[in-house]
RNA sequence: GGCGCCUUCGUCAAGUGGUUAAGACACCGCCCUCUCACGGCGGGUUCAAGGGUUCGAAUCCCUUAGGCGUCACCA
């Protein structure tokens, strides 16, 4: 058997769109897990849609998500170049080398002399798809293509065999919308008489939009591109990981967190389904928050770093602690972590707790006291704070909750915190927690 | 419109003639708890519809419907 060779063949456009990192990431996983090799290879043969830098943009996306090629523009390789605008000459002689056999002809138009394929008009073309068995489609339903375009540069229809062919590749993993234009390929390689690749058409990415209805993921489902997950605060990882499951599944295991090695070695290609997936964000953010939680302390403050940047460095690693068990994100930490900074705007109404029988009347008899004891409070650590709040309690007779919750409020000015009482305390430090007690108790009287 | 592909919980999905139709996310409830979260326990909802074939169908066949794709000197 020949050595698996499979390639992820963009264009140009400075964008990777996430069912592109998945086409790319699966190519890569089938490789791999056959010991064979994953290419690289730039389709940039409309001049038009051209970008700059975008050739470095995407091997760098590739690289940012662990996808690793054997050969690259980058990193070259027997087959080079692998930019198709570098390989013109090569498409010239394989055009005219089917003028010459007759399955192509010259077409003289106001833009110059292109070359068309010249397809049959009567029978059909068959051709095998791993995922979809045989695909049959009528030569009448094609149309002579062209091959060569009259600025010299070949049509992705005909470039996408000459250099598959050339460099070896031994499966096509592209999209669905390739799977009508397939039969042109197909005959394509029986003019040349080369062996033909193995055929594996995906699903494509939906998206689910505001007013619930489905279609191809775009950017009106918000970020649908792997640099605006990344700029979002996923990481690679995690984003990768979601990725690989929107449309493979493990077989015999219910798996779902998958490092870049497990996903090799679980790779099979019966996993892939054949049906349209939907990109769930729900999921992605608790996948994410699976790979934050499994990170230590240091690490998360590490890649939280530009949120943190205010703290020093032992109240960063104790944030960190508290956040990574609530973020599905890492844009989610400034809300979050908001009010350390600048306190809300006073609000009565938050001092009342019916669950904990809290009242604004009940809060200055709990604030008072408890200021009077924060006071002498020198040694300003968790493990002293939790002993004298603690004590404090006992000494009250009240329910621990009926005490924190006038705590919190006055010190937050929000029901919900990243961390109980004792860690605001800690991260406010001595001296704005009193003020910030004192003038919520001035404020309640 | 022609042609092609697809159709199992809200979402990702397992399943390949005999299962109480896995599991995960989400949702709901309960427990834990100084809030939220984390964690633990439990719950509801699914084979697009209709015909066949078969002792037996989510699994095989046909029809219908819906979704998507494609009909470029774009990929």
């Amino acid at each position: 058997m020949n050595r698996i060779r499979t390639r992820f063949a963009p264009s140009p456009t400075g964008y990777m769109h996430i069912g592109n990192l998945r086409t790319a990431l699966y190519a890569y996983l089938f490789a791999k897990s056959q010991g064979g090799d994953f290419i690289l290879r730039i389709e940039d043969t409309d001049r038009a849609r051209y970008v700059s830098d975008a050739v470095e943009f995407i091997e760098r996306t590739l690289a940012a998500a662990k996808i690793i090629p054997d050969e690259s523009p980058a990193i070259g390789g027997k087959f080079a170049p692998y930019i198709q605008s570098e390989r013109m000459e090569i498409y010239k002689h394989y055009a005219e080398e089917l003028v010459a056999n007759g399955y192509a002809y010259y077409e003289e138009t106001e833009q110059g002399r292109a070359i068309r394929q010249k397809m049959p008009r009567v029978g059909e073309t068959t051709f095998f798809d791993v995922l979809h068995g045989n695909i049959t489609i009528a030569n009448s339903e094609l149309e002579d293509q062209v091959l060569l375009k009259s600025d010299g540069m070949p049509t992705y229809n005909f470039a996408n065999v000459i250099d598959d062919h050339l460099m070896e590749v031994s499966h096509i993993i592209r999209g669905t919308e390739f799977i009508t234009s397939t039969p042109k390929h197909v005959l394509l390689y029986e003019y040349f008489g080369w062996e033909l690749p193995t055929f594996i058409h995906l699903a494509p990415v939906m998206g689910k939009a505001e007013d619930g209805t489905i279609s191809k993921l775009s950017k009106r489902h918000g970020a649908t591109s792997f640099d605006d997950l990344i700029q979002a605060g996923y990481l690679p990882e995690a984003i990768t990981n979601y990725v690989a499951l929107l449309g493979w599944s493990p077989k015999n295991s219910c798996q779902e967190i998958f490092s870049m090695d497990e996903l090799i070695a679980a790779f099979t290609l019966d996993g892939l389904s054949k049906s349209p997936a939907v990109f769930d964000y729900a999921k992605l953010d608790w996948m994410s928050g699976e790979y934050f939680k499994a990170m230590s302390d240091e690490n998360f403050a590490d890649a939280a770093q530009k949120y943190l940047a205010d703290f020093d460095a032992d109240r960063k690693i104790f944030l960190a602690s508290l956040l990574k068990t609530r973020v599905a994100k890492l844009s989610d930490i400034p809300p979050m972590t908001a009010f350390l900074k600048n306190l809300p705007p006073f609000d009565a109404e938050l001092f009342t707790n019916k669950r904990n029988k809290v009242t604004p009347q009940k809060s200055v008899e709990i604030l008072a006291p408890a200021i009077k004891i924060l006071e002498t409070v020198d040694d300003w650590t968790l493990d002293t704070l939790n002993k004298k709040i603690a004590a404090f309690v006992e000494e009250t007779g009240l329910k621990i909750g009926t005490v924190m919750w006038p705590l919190r409020i006055a010190l937050s000015m929000q029901k919900v915190t990243p961390g109980g009482v004792t860690e605001i305390l800690y991260l406010l430090g001595k001296n704005e927690s009193l003020i910030r007690l004192n003038d919520a108790l001035s404020k309640l009287n």
